[in-house]
DNA sequence: TTAAAAATCACCCTGTGGGGTGATTCCCCC
DNA sequence: GGGGGAATCACCCCACAGGGTGATTTTTAA
């Protein structure tokens, strides 16, 4: 697999550098270190990481947490945070952004190798995989899915009809419903509802 | 709120009472200390806490990652794991659990407080709200669903059909068609495929 | 090059789903 | 004791979904 890549956002240059010096003797690329929050929104617009570690103290115009929250809303890639103060107060803030990971200063590298694959994979079980993805759809059914038949299978999963599909694919609303019947088949299922309900299912089992 | 209550599984009885003392300096209630897996397995059966802590090294039946394999099957609750080795594979092994949290040894009471504290958010917001809540829906709701029109939206989320509902719920069908025509009105959708898909987003928004 | 699989489309037919309207009973609250 | 929401039910209507059958073309693999 190729590098997991990680921006750092932390203000302190000598916790950055370390921090980036832990993650490459782990074998992480660092995609970036930003030391203020704006620095931070324009690499995650122009160069997106897999994972961003935030410090939750930064002296900038937004705080850690609140560039968490941003990245929750508008981005699709887990965030964990650091903090050496770890007040309650702090800790219900930040939890509200739903981190996928916390992690409390001073730590080593194994704190962050530990953290950071758990949230990669908590990440991708729960949260990210709320968008399907076919090869893992595929292993767990008996007859696979045709790349046409997935298509038609992420609209039936965001709850849309037969001739909103037909349109959206440029296609007769007849082929559409030849689709839909072979991968209720695969399926096993008899309605939109019920497949809607096995996706979510097979989404949430094991990989 | 009540207090959370812990289930500690470790063998090592020095830091099993170190961890139980941190815990309830920082307002926890320890359900039990378990030593071993079969003690750990009794009082998950007979005491199930709000959260485990498990040793990953546990010397006994199971070790913790097998305790957690066995809560994650059987049980509806969050676990962290515990350990002083963070090799790559134990890692590899734990992550399977999908646990929500991971701590590395030594840790104090900071360490111990941001872990339990996010993994019970997280916990609550990606894992159990697969089951839906009526108050919770509620409250995102303009206008709130009854108790019954809620009864027939948990079948709905199912997949179930007007027929089964009308059969399971001992009413006529016409009654089924009317409560589904309100709680399609309320959360303003016109199919089950879009009521799942709203019900899918409204579970996964803020609380 | 040829066979198999995937993608495209058509037609028919039935059942259910979803919308509209209206009515009754029960119970709670003012 | 009367108003109002909740729960129950009926009937009509029609669009769409889902199943069956069959056919053509394009792509892929053998």
């Amino acid at each position: 697999m190729s590098h997991i890549r990680i921006l750092i956002v932390e203000d302190e240059p000598l916790i950055a550098m370390s921090t980036s010096a832990m993650l490459e003797g782990i074998d992480y690329e660092v995609s970036a270190i930003a030391y203020d929050s704006d620095e931070a929104l324009e690499q995650l617009r122009s160069d997106p990481p897999d994972l961003a570690l935030l410090d939750v103290n930064l002296k900038s115009k937004l705080d850690g947490i609140q560039i968490g929250e941003i990245i929750r809303d508008q981005y699709d890639l887990p965030f964990i945070f650091l903090t050496s103060y770890a007040g309650e107060s702090i800790v219900e803030r930040a939890k509200l952004t739903r981190p996928m990971g916390y992690i409390v200063k001073p730590f080593d590298e194994k704190d962050l190798f530990t953290a950071i694959e758990i949230a990669l994979y908590n990440y991708a079980q729960f949260v990210h995989p709320l968008k399907l993805d076919m090869e893992r759809l595929n292993k767990k059914l008996p007859s696979p899915l045709t790349p046409r038949e997935f298509d038609i299978i992420k609209d039936i999963y965001e709850g849309k009809t037969n001739q909103q599909l037909a349109k959206r694919h440029f296609i007769s609303i007849n082929t559409v419903k030849t689709h839909v019947k072979h991968l209720f088949e695969k399926l096993d299922v008899q309605s939109r509802a019920e497949a809607l309900v096995m996706l979510r299912n097979l989404n949430q089992a094991q990989p």
